[in-house]
DNA sequence: CGGGATCCGAGACGATACTG
DNA sequence: CAGTATCGTCTCGGATCCCG
C-alpha cells in the first residue's frame, strides 16, 4: 500500500551489543506492559479461570486481560484450557516457559519493593528544587 | 484542570497482594518503557556523555534519550554532570541505586536471550493454526 | 554540543454494549 | 462466564526547528 521506506542499515556497532539490545527491547516490550506480569505472578501460584484472574488483578478491565493473555498465549507463556460446560468455563496456566520467567521477574519485583522509597524520595527532591543557581565549576543536581 | 474525580477506594484485597502490585507497576513503567533499560544498561559500564550514549543506542532520538535521563535521574538512578565548557559537555553516571537495578535487568536481559528462539517459535506456531475445528472434550490449542 | 518546544501520527488503554 | 466489537481518549515517540 505504501512504498517500502527500505530502512537504513546500521552503520556501525559501537558496543557490540546491539543484537540482545533488540532482543530485550522485544522481550520488554511484552513484558513491560501495563499487565503482563501481573497476570504472569498471578498464574504462578496455579491456574486460574479468567474471572478469578480479573478479580484477582482488580483494576483490569476484561478487555486488556483478554488481550494480554493471547499475547501471553502466543508467545508460549501461557496455556488456555477451555471446558465447554454451561456456564462457559476457561482456564489460564503458566507453561514451563511462562515458569522460567517468573523467576526474573519476581526479582526485579524484589527490587521494586526495596528501592520505592528511594525512588520515591529522589522524586520528590528533584520536583522540589529545579533551582540551579548559575555557579562557576561542574554543576551537580 | 480538570475536577478532581477523587478514585474510588479500593473495596477488597482477594490475594493480599495489591501492595506489591502497585509497586511493581510503578516500577515497570518507569524501567518498562521503550529506552530506560538500554540506557540504563550503556551506563552501566561507566558514565558516559549526552552523544556517545546516543551513539551507542543507535535508533533512540535525542527527545527520547533527554526525557529518559531526566526521568531517570528524577528517580535517583542517574546522575548529571555539567562542565560549563564550551562546547558544552554532560556526562551521565549510574548512581548507586541504579547499579542496583543493573543485577535484575541483567538477569532479565539473560532471560531474554535464552527465551527469544523459544517465543519466535510459539508466536510463528500460534500464527499458523488459529483453526480449532469443534470438538468434544476440553479443547487445547 | 546539549536540549527545549512544538506538531503530529500511531498505538495503548478504558468504558460500554453486544454475543454465544 | 468468557469473550468480541466499537468507540473515544490519552500517552508515547519521532521529526523538525530553535536556543544557549
Amino acid at each position: 500500500m505504501s512504498p517500502p521506506p527500505a530502512k537504513p542499515p546500521r552503520s556501525k556497532n559501537p558496543h557490540g551489543a546491539t543484537e540482545s539490545c533488540l532482543a530485550v527491547r522485544d522481550i520488554l516490550t511484552r513484558v513491560g506492559d501495563k499487565w503482563s506480569v501481573l497476570v504472569v505472578g498471578s498464574l504462578g501460584e496455579g491456574p486460574l479461570r479468567f474471572s478469578d484472574l480479573k478479580r484477582g488483578i482488580e483494576g483490569i478491565s476484561q478487555r486488556m486481560l483478554t488481550l494480554t493473555l493471547r499475547g501471553l498465549e502466543r508467545d508460549g507463556l501461557v496455556t488456555r484450557t477451555q471446558y465447554p460446560t454451561v456456564p462457559p468455563r476457561v482456564e489460564y496456566a503458566l507453561t514451563p516457559l511462562g515458569h522460567t520467567l517468573l523467576d526474573p521477574v519476581q526479582e526485579l519485583a524484589r527490587w521494586a519493593l526495596e528501592s520505592r522509597a528511594a525512588i520515591q524520595t529522589a522524586r520528590g527532591r528533584y520536583d522540589t528544587k529545579p533551582k540551579p543557581p548559575p555557579a562557576s565549576g561542574p554543576t551537580r543536581r
